[in-house]
DNA sequence: ACGCTGATGAAG
DNA sequence: TTCATCAGCGTT
């Protein structure tokens, strides 16, 4: 233990070809993953508990909903890199780009559960309670230090990237509608793992 | 329930 | 150039 990190030895970054996949089934596969980001030779690393799906311009919710601008042009390129935008003049959201290029969609990650890094975590929150720290979309970009610097990052590189993290029983997971949007209502692209204290509400 | 905060893109 | 909008959070 040095600098409030363990030495637990990390996995290998999953391959660009797991985000080549319908949003819909990436956003449930993410569920479990480990989130890690490299910290002074170090990794911030938290499992992934919570994802919604934007897919596509016919998804009025989506970024991309009015076409390719310079915002959402990454959510357009090759999957398995980082969509980061800014929101609300204070936080950053972190989306995962899926499938094929050309098809604008993204896995945005509302939740993580802290598993390690904690303290720099708190430090970089401004929060001790590390039940605070990564249970929504924009305070987990804080607590990991994302923001506009790592938008268009590949996520099968060395400074953010996803490994296989633990497996999960698909009757563990649950849907509900997308939170803080006021249009597509009509679908269930929210998914969250059941009785995981870190989803960011009920 | 509301204020904070600033980038974004559509309208003019 | 102006303006409403916004995939959130913290405090009331």
């Amino acid at each position: 233990m040095v600098n409030g990190f363990s030495n637990i030895s990390r996995q290998t970054p999953l391959p660009r070809s797991f985000y080549n996949q319908s949003t819909l089934l990436l956003a449930q596969a993410l569920l479990g993953k480990y989130l890690y980001r490299r910290w002074r030779n170090s990794f911030l690393v938290g499992k992934i508990v919570e994802t919604e799906a934007y897919i596509g311009e016919d998804d009025p919710a989506c970024h991309a909903a009015r076409g390719k601008t310079n915002r959402n042009a990454v959510m357009y390129g090759p999957p398995g890199f980082a969509y980061i935008y800014f929101i609300y003049g204070m936080y950053y959201c972190l989306n995962v780009v899926a499938e094929a290029k050309g098809f604008p969609a993204a896995v945005l990650i509302r939740a993580l559960e802290p598993l390690d890094g904690i303290e720099q975590m708190m430090t970089f929150r401004k929060n001790r309670i590390v039940q605070n720290l990564t249970n929504g979309p924009g305070k987990l970009c804080q607590a990991f230090h994302l923001n506009r610097k790592q938008n268009g990052t590949n996520l099968c590189g060395e400074e953010v990237f996803i490994t296989n993290g633990e497996a999960i029983v698909s009757t563990h997971i649950a849907s509900s509608k997308r939170i803080g949007i006021k249009v597509g209502m009509d679908h269930q692209w929210r998914f969250f793992m059941k009785d995981n204290s870190f989803v960011s509400r009920a």
